[in-house]
DNA sequence: GTGAAAGCGCTAACAG
DNA sequence: CTGTTAGCGCTTTCAC
């Protein structure tokens, strides 16, 4: 590895001289110039990023905290973050958290100790560790999917989830089913929460109700999916519909769906959220809720340039839209 | 932020005497050691992580090449990878290059400017443009998944992928089927060629052949998949089987297999490769290949942290094995 | 148009 | 046991 200083000693000029006809050329005499990218050349000189950050204060990544990389609609919205930093000239720090809040805490540091300039945080903790809380508000932060608090002090970028629950619930109403069950996520989760206002606010409109037995949670896996599903299917009565908070709880519903011997939607409908890629793939296609997520990365992420270049934010608080997919899993009933 | 200068001012000690007060606390005497960490509480110094790592020469970053994160099989290798890192000190920096050279090249230049101290590719390239690629050799690179040459100079972790097509060739022989299809990937890949070579082992054996209209490339997505198999379905006469390379493209086969108003595995058995999750939960679930995701991702990590340590490297071609998953997609033909 | 020198925050070698 | 100093590689004043 060679540094500025092998390069203008080769070149015959000073480090400055090197520095600035890297980075400014038509602030160094032509001949000089030429001296000196011969020298680079011959040297096979590459300029050392990490003591340029040092030297800068920045570190130009940026940490994205997340439960779990392999989740399809968070690898979606990452993909976004990092379409977006890229333009920027910042890069990713995968911060895969596995739900561990340790891991997580040790990654959210990273913003205190200048390895990541700012953080995005796609789950629903506060990353800070105790100690680190009283410093956090130096560090530029936004919370994107997922909801932390509601008077928060960062901006945050999510899916109008109420409104899109409100949109199935209708949808399914319209389509004749009238004893809807749902699979949530973590009852702690804001977004599970609006999620069931949502459906709620439909229901009560038709001046139904969602019965406190039709409510089973599920963690967002195909099998926990799996699992509500047949408990549902062992009650007293069958539901009409089922809706899930995620495309692989429903992923993991229809399989136990089928597994009973009922058929979709014929027997009883299934739909969905998010729509990740399998859910056009499932056997009959998923009805879901489309969620931008690329849009949703590159919002969180263009917020975050914000915060961190302490430019205006126009909106701290993006609500981003919907669309109800209406696909094979959900139909009419007679 | 403060630094390590205001903590031994506020100590009333040397900047020295911090850090070793830090690091090795018992180099210090004890009531200095309480000045200094009282000093730190109040405060609320953090060691600036990225001044440290410029002095030491190391990022403690590497990064990894991928095509694309929302792959479901490539996730698992990331989330092996990063937990490796995780418990050696290193962070991961996302390499999506989206199929994109350039992309790719500015990620791999990472690694010659010390952003980086290390590179993992997951893509079947040398990622390194025509200019880097002299001193490239000083970046420790492993390459896993994919394989870029046949006689690489770096670490190689893959699967026996010849092995594990041949035994799925064996197993849907066994079933009965005679008149197998495959879905490939880019003719390029090696490792689509070493599949090619196992199906092609185990039919040769039963005195078969495979026929060249039988064999439809597609790029590892499930539309390509729903085409191929569409292409495989209009033929004069149908296959027995259709063997995909990876779980994606089986998926599409399924859909445009049922679209036709054919049954699997009745009418025509299918078979897929990597194991990803929502093959166990397809109808009727996805008899595949099931690839070790994340320990090929952690062996790459540490190969890597070997290379990069200079420690020895016991083997540096690594073919971890496979295993066969029977599932309700295939079946014995009558 | 170019060079000398300071400084980013930390660690480590050397004194004392 | 602790302080002083140099240095990691680069950028950026400030002079000339």
């Amino acid at each position: 590895m060679s540094t500025i200083r092998m390069v203008s000693k080769l070149a015959g000029v000073s480090t400055a001289t090197v520095s600035r006809a890297l980075k400014d050329p038509q602030l160094v005499a032509p001949e000089t110039r030429e001296k000196v990218m011969a020298a680079v050349k011959e040297s096979g000189y590459r300029p050392n990023q990490l003591a340029k950050n040092f030297s800068s204060g920045r570190s130009y990544n940026v940490v994205v905290l997340v439960p779990n990389v392999a989740n399809p609609f968070f690898s979606r919205v990452i993909r976004g973050i990092e379409q977006e930093a890229q333009t920027k000239g910042y890069a990713i720090l995968l911060g895969d958290t596995q739900g561990s809040v340790e891991r997580e805490q040790a990654y959210a540091r990273m913003g205190l100790t200048s390895q990541a300039d700012g953080l995005i945080q796609l789950d629903r903790r506060f990353p800070f560790s105790g100690d680190d809380k009283a410093l956090a508000a130096a560090v530029p932060f936004v919370n994107a999917c997922e909801r932390i608090c509601n008077d928060a002090s960062y901006p945050v970028v999510e899916l109008d989830n109420r409104g899109a629950a409100r949109a199935m619930g209708q949808y399914l109403l319209q389509c004749g089913h009238q004893d809807i069950a749902v699979i949530t996520g973590p009852a702690e989760s804001p977004i599970v929460r609006d999620r069931l206002a949502g459906i709620q606010d439909a229901l009560l409109a038709a001046g139904l109700e969602l019965k406190a037995e039709r409510i089973v949670p599920g963690d967002f896996s195909m099998p926990s999916g799996f699992a509500a599903a047949q408990q549902l299917l062992q009650q007293a009565s069958l539901p009409d519909a089922i809706f899930s908070m995620n495309d692989e709880m429903a992923i993991g519903a229809m399989a136990a769906i089928k597994a009973q011997g009922l058929r979709i939607p014929e027997d009883i409908s299934v739909a969905g959220f998010d729509n990740i890629e399998f859910a056009g793939y499932t056997d009959p296609a998923l009805t879901t809720i489309d969620q931008p997520a690329e849009a949703i990365g590159r919002q969180a992420m263009r917020a975050l340039y914000q915060l961190m270049h302490q430019l205006p934010l126009p909106q701290p608080h993006l609500v981003l839209p919907f669309e109800l997919v209406k696909r094979g899993s959900t139909r009419a009933k007679n």
